[in-house]
Order: structure tokens, then C-alpha cells, then sequence
RNA sequence: GCCGCGAUAGUUUAGUGGUUAGAAUAGGGGACUGUGGAUCCCCUGACCCGGGUUCGAUUCCCGGUCGCGGCCCCA
């Protein structure tokens, strides 16, 4: 026996039909936004992925030599591949540009539950608008997107790594020299530490401890900071660009969040507002989207450009959905079996089934059954009809159509199936 | 990569150092030759893999594989 690669799996039709409902509503929201769909290749070269997030990555990819040599990695997220191409080929767009994505990604991780090795990824990145009504508009839209989908149970937290980069940024640690404390900060360990290394003073080190401990309710969190940021002109105007964002999000109705300024998600290339949304009923793994304002064109050679954007773990999404009821997408019954009533019967069925199949679902029976179990066939696999092909019906012309919810039946003559919209 | 738990029909499970490994459910058929969801009967169908201990291992031990709960990381 074989069995799928660890950490992969394999989707039945039931389930399938659940995450192509989650997947269509997805995509239906993006698009109601202005987003249009972008498909990036499965594998990119290595480098595209450690440029984006550094060597270390390698040890979470599945990455390998292709035939003439050239190293390869599995995607393990969709976020570089859209900037390639964006700077490969749509860097001169009218702005802003809105792009989506589903896809497969992969990841060398240890599976659990909502941790796979092949997961998928739906997002959305917003290109060349800096002004926080981009930023609102992406937050907003991870919030319609779940609201669409009717989960109940999530957490939005807001986060400024814009405003936490300032802070470093006055205390003397530029550029780069940032990424390994905000990553530090992500992890809650080893800070002080890097603080000391950066030479970061009494007072950048009250204020960034300060700040990191900022989470709640948005008016509270904020008058807690423009306390802390009275002296640090910089940060004071990242968290202007917060509150300006917020005022935003209250305008389109969102209002269900809380603010965190210790959100740094340990990513280097994140530079402005972040966010994250958690469902809390999955456990260890319950974060099912994260997102924010970026610049990453540049690393791939492209002309600096604000973006932001985020990435919904799909699977975790429905199993978030999966928690809370207990059909995700109820199947309606619908379509039409066509029982032929005995091999006498076969070949007109066959026709009966290819009139009835122009305007309708419509399948033939093939299991020779009869008639008494066809139907108990047709009950189970949801057929809301059955045309029943007899011999005495049939010298006349006709098929019998049962509904099978009412179990009213009537005659319909073969030739007017064509016609038949059931 | 680390810590812990687990693995028996398709599914949910019972049980055992020597058993025809039991059930429920699903699937096929029949009772019921052209009218479903019920009932009854029959059939199909399982001890994850490899080593060790043993006269004998599905059962005990070790390793692997896969899964699960955490850590790490992330989605």
C-alpha cells in the first residue's frame, strides 16, 4: 500500500465541495474589491526565496537541483512570487494595482493539525498606494472576506512595526540593524541582549519595552503611546498614520479588533501597519492570516514601491469553519438519475440521458440496478429526480420524471426532453 | 529539530501471548421481478512496516513510518 507523502493529503469529494464553496466565496469578495487574479509557477528559484527571507529559510523548504544544475525551491508562500513578477513585468501599471492568488505552498515543517506540508494560501497585495487608506482597505477586506464566509469566532490584532522601527531608528539602530530585535521581539527572547549589542540607550529601551506591552482596546493603547512617544517625533508620526488608518476602519464598520504595538512578526521586510488574525478554537496553529505594509520590490530589483497585503491560510480557514457548524456548504439535492428497467431499456435511456443532460445535471444509472434499489442510490447520492425508463411508458414515447422530495410523478415524452429544465 | 501520546475492516471501535479477532456503520445482494429513506437475512472487508524476545507476537520490547497534542516556526 502506498500512502500520501507525510504532511500531504488527499481531498474526497465531500470535503472538496466544502473548500471550493470557501475558495468561490473568496475569490468573490477579492474580486468585489478590485482584485484580479495573478498565477505565479509552483517552484522559483532558490535564490528569489532566501532573498525574500534569508538562508535559514532553506531548512523549512523543499528545495533541490533540477537536471542542468539549477536550485530550485517549492514555494513556501505566495507573497515573493507575486513581487517577482510584479517587478518582472507589471511594475509600470497604472496604481494602484490589486492582485490575488490561491495556491498550493509548501513547507518542510512538522505536520499537526492545521500544519501540513502542502498547505494552500489566498491573499491579496495592494501595490503603490503609501497612504493608510490602502492599509485600512486590506485589513477591511480580511474582515469582510470571514465575515462573507460567516466565521463567528476571530480575533483581528492590529499592529505598527512602522511605529516599533522608529522608535530603534531614534535610538541610533538603522536599517538592517532593526530586523534581528524586531525578530526577537517576535520570538520574546534574547532582546536585551541584541539591545545591548546595538548600544540602545536608557531611554529607547524604556520606551520600546513600553511600547511592546501596549495591547487592548484602541483608545487606551494609543494615549498609553503618545504618552510614552511624547519625545520620539518620528514614531509619534508612524502612530499618526495608525490613527488616521483606524479613524478609516471605523468608517467602513470595523470596529471588532485589538490593538497590539508588540506585533513584529519577525519578518524583515514588513515596514509599516501588521495584522493578524487568530481563530481561537484551532489551537496551537490559529493563526489563519497575516498581513501588512511591506517594501520587498527592491530586494528583487525592482524600484522601491508601498505595498501591503496578506495571506489567509486557507486550510485553516475551513477547519476554523469546520469547528463552528457542522456543514460548511450544505449540499442541495439536484440533478437526474436515469434508471433504465432492465438492459431492454439501456439504449434509450442513453438517449433519455443525453436530452435531459442539455439543460440539466444528469447521470445514468450504470449499476444495472433495480428500480427499488436505483432509487435508494439516487436518495443517497442527492438526486432531487429520477427519470424512469419502462417499457410501457416508452411505447408511448414518454419517461417517467419522479421528484424525488415530493415523490410526485409525471409522463414526458422523450422528445420534449430536449426542452426540460428541471 | 525537541518533548509527550497513539495506530485493529472504508469509517467509529471491542478484544487477545495460542480466538474462525467481535461489533456498529458504510458497501454489494436478497426477502420485495416497475417505485427510495424502515425492518430482517446473507456476503465483502482489518490487527501500519521491519527487527527482537518466545514453541507461538496483532498483543511484549526496539527501530521506522504515519497521525495527534505541545515547543520552535509559521499560514
Amino acid at each position: 500500500m502506498f500512502k500520501a507523502p507525510r504532511g500531504t493529503r488527499d481531498f474526497l469529494p465531500d470535503e472538496m465541495r466544502e473548500r471550493r464553496y470557501v475558495e468561490t466565496c473568496l475569490r468573490r469578495v477579492f474580486e468585489d474589491y478590485g482584485y484580479r487574479e495573478i498565477v505565479t509557477p509552483t517552484f522559483e528559484t532558490l535564490e528569489l526565496i532566501t532573498a525574500k527571507s534569508g538562508e535559514e529559510i532553506k531548512e523549512h523548504l523543499y528545495h533541490f537541483k533540477d537536471k542542468s544544475g539549477r536550485n530550485l525551491a517549492l514555494r513556501p508562500e505566495l507573497t515573493a512570487p507575486v513581487m517577482r513578477l510584479y517587478v518582472n513585468k507589471l511594475q509600470f501599471e497604472a496604481k494602484p494595482l490589486k492582485l490575488y492568488y490561491f495556491g498550493s505552498c509548501f513547507r518542510y515543517e512538522r505536520p499537526q493539525s492545521g500544519r501540513y506540508r502542502e498547505f494552500w494560501q489566498a491573499g491579496v497585495e495592494l501595490i503603490g498606494s503609501p497612504y493608510p487608506e490602502a492599509e485600512a482597505e486590506v485589513i477591511v477586506l480580511a474582515a469582510d472576506a470571514l465575515d462573507r464566509l460567516g466565521l463567528k469566532n476571530y480575533e483581528l490584532a492590529i499592529g505598527s512595526i512602522g511605529t516599533l522601527r522608529a522608535v530603534l531608528e531614534e535610538s541610533g539602530v538603522k536599517g538592517e540593524d532593526q530586523n534581528p530585535i524586531m525578530s526577537a521581539i517576535d520570538k520574546g527572547e534574547g532582546l536585551q541582549e541584541l539591545l545591548d549589542q546595538k548600544n540602545v540607550g536608557e531611554r529607547g529601551r524604556r520606551i520600546l519595552m513600553g511600547m511592546l506591552e501596549l495591547r487592548g482596546d484602541k483608545d487606551n493603547v494609543i494615549s498609553s503611546a503618545e504618552n510614552l512617544l511624547s519625545d520620539s517625533p518620528k514614531a509619534l508620526k508612524e502612530l499618526e498614520n495608525l490613527k488616521t488608518l483606524l479613524a478609516f476602519l471605523e468608517e467602513y464598520g470595523v470596529s471588532r479588533y485589538v490593538l497590539d504595538l508588540g506585533i513584529a512578526r519577525g519578518l524583515d521586510y514588513y515596514t509599516g501597519v501588521v495584522f493578524e488574525i487568530y481563530a481561537p478554537r484551532l489551537g496551537a496553529e490559529k493563526q489563519i492570516c497575516g498581513g501588512g505594509a511591506y517594501s520587498l520590490a527592491e530586494v528583487f530589483g525592482g524600484k522601491p514601491v508601498a505595498t501591503c497585503g496578506f495571506a489567509f491560510g486557507f486550510d485553516r480557514l475551513v477547519l476554523a469553519l469546520k469547528k463552528e457548524r457542522k456543514s460548511i456548504a450544505p449540499s442541495a439535492s439536484r440533478g437526474c438519475l436515469v434508471v433504465p428497467m432492465g438492459e431492454g431499456m439501456l439504449s434509450t435511456a442513453i438517449k433519455v440521458s443525453r436530452f435531459i443532460r442539455k439543460n440539466n445535471l444528469c447521470e445514468l444509472e450504470l449499476g444495472r440496478r433495480r428500480l427499488r434499489k436505483a432509487l435508494g442510490y439516487a436518495d443517497r447520492r442527492g438526486f432531487r429526480y429520477v427519470a424512469i425508463v419502462g417499457e410501457s411508458e416508452v411505447e408511448r414515447g414518454c419517461v417517467v420524471i419522479r421528484d424525488m422530495e415530493s415523490g410526485e410523478q409525471r409522463e414526458v415524452e422523450i422528445e420534449k426532453l430536449k426542452e426540460l429544465k428541471l
